[in-house]
RNA sequence: CGCGGGGUAGAGCAGUCCGGUAGCUCGUCGGGCUCAUAACCCGGAGGUCGAGGGUUCAAAUCCCUCCCCCGCAA
């Protein structure tokens, strides 16, 4: 079985090691060009090229993968099946035409809901209570191919999109492997979306975390966890930005923005719209993440101090 | 050469400009108070001040070199 992965990302991680755990014929790796990435300008390899590379698997990288060089390169790995996961390009039918047996994609969320970029933030976004993994043929469209089989999970109350990604990420492995075994093997039956259910998000943008103090507790510890870590839920503080990454609803009530109580034994308390919110981690400008707790062991933060302006 | 911040006790910080007993908050351990407590009071343990070199009677602090971490931007 000549198997040839498409990835990019952390995400996509488990998913190319159990594919060479299992013994797969990995014959090629596709991935992102490396970018400059940090301090420095120094290009860096995406994670999946960093394991291929370890695991002595030949690395591919193209800009556009639909153009000629690409599809010829890909044409003459002669896969017989291609999986993706977080690959970060769209492949043209073309390229779907390739593998005798299709293009196995692992997609985290649970389709159709939540087609397109970012699955696993906009889910906590709109505070779902549950996700999960679904593998699928991969056809023209984004991500409204054949299903093949999903694998469920419930989203824990302050779980943020960067753990739940972690989790995905192993569940979409084991998940995979199973769909390979049972695809191969003639025993799973492909299921159409339904076209009525579907949904699809638009990538995040930064603008997206800024916090509105006026929107529910609930509303903004969602909007904090679905965007760890970036683009992160942001509001002015001290002439600069202060990040909020973990929260949750709390009691209490004052001027939407307005710190309530603050101390390294409490925590860090703000009035927003309705409810109170507790942060649980943060950033403050120029510092580095740290529990709320932490950072009001070393600095303080006054009750009545207000947030959100001057970002 | 993209801009900038930082490395001091388990955690978070002050002290560095202007060298002279290593300090604060939290945690932790012990004791006390209390019907009780994550509350409060008392006491204790815990630090090669990132590494190396230099200047000095004396360096966390001044000078040089190196290592590591982080924010912004991409």
């Amino acid at each position: 079985m000549r198997v040839v992965f498409m990835g990019t990302p952390e995400f996509a991680v488990p998913s190319l090691t159990a594919l060479l755990d299992a013994g797969y014929g990995v014959v090629g790796v596709f991935t992102q060009p490396d970018r400059p990435v940090g301090r420095g300008h120094k290009l860096a390899a995406c994670p999946v090229k960093k394991l291929a590379v370890e695991r002595g698997v030949p690395v591919y990288q193209f800009e556009r993968l639909r153009n000629e060089e690409g599809l010829a390169c890909l044409r003459a790995l002669a896969p017989d099946i291609v999986v993706t996961a977080a690959f970060g390009q769209i492949l043209s039918q073309a390229l779907l035409d390739v593998p005798k047996m299709g293009t196995v994609n692992v997609h985290a969320s649970l389709l159709p809901a939540y087609r397109g970029a970012a699955p696993i933030n906009w889910c906590i976004l709109n505070g779902e209570t549950r996700t999960g993994v679904t593998t699928m043929l991969t056809d023209a469209g984004v991500d409204t191919g054949d299903m093949l089989l999903r694998c469920e999970t419930d989203i824990g109350e302050v779980e943020t999109a960067a753990e739940l990604s972690v989790r995905l990420s192993h569940l979409g492995a084991e998940l995979l492997i199973r769909t390979l075994k049972g695809y191969i093997a003639g025993e799973i039956a492909p299921t159409p979306q339904d076209e009525r259910l579907a949904s699809r998000q638009p990538m995040l943008k930064k603008e997206m975390g800024v916090i509105d103090w006026t929107r529910s507790a609930r509303e903004i510890s969602c909007q904090a966890r679905g965007l760890d870590p970036w683009p992160s839920a942001c509001t002015g503080y001290l002439g600069g930005t202060l990040k909020i990454y973990r929260a949750r609803p709390a009691a209490g009530e004052g001027e939407p923005g307005t710190v309530l109580r603050s101390s390294a034994k409490e925590g860090l308390f703000v009035a927003c719209g309705e409810g109170a919110l507790e942060v649980l981690e943060m950033q403050a400008p120029g510092g580095k993440r740290m529990s709320a707790r932490a950072y009001l062991a070393g600095k303080k933060i006054e009750p009545g101090t207000r947030f959100g302006e001057g970002i």
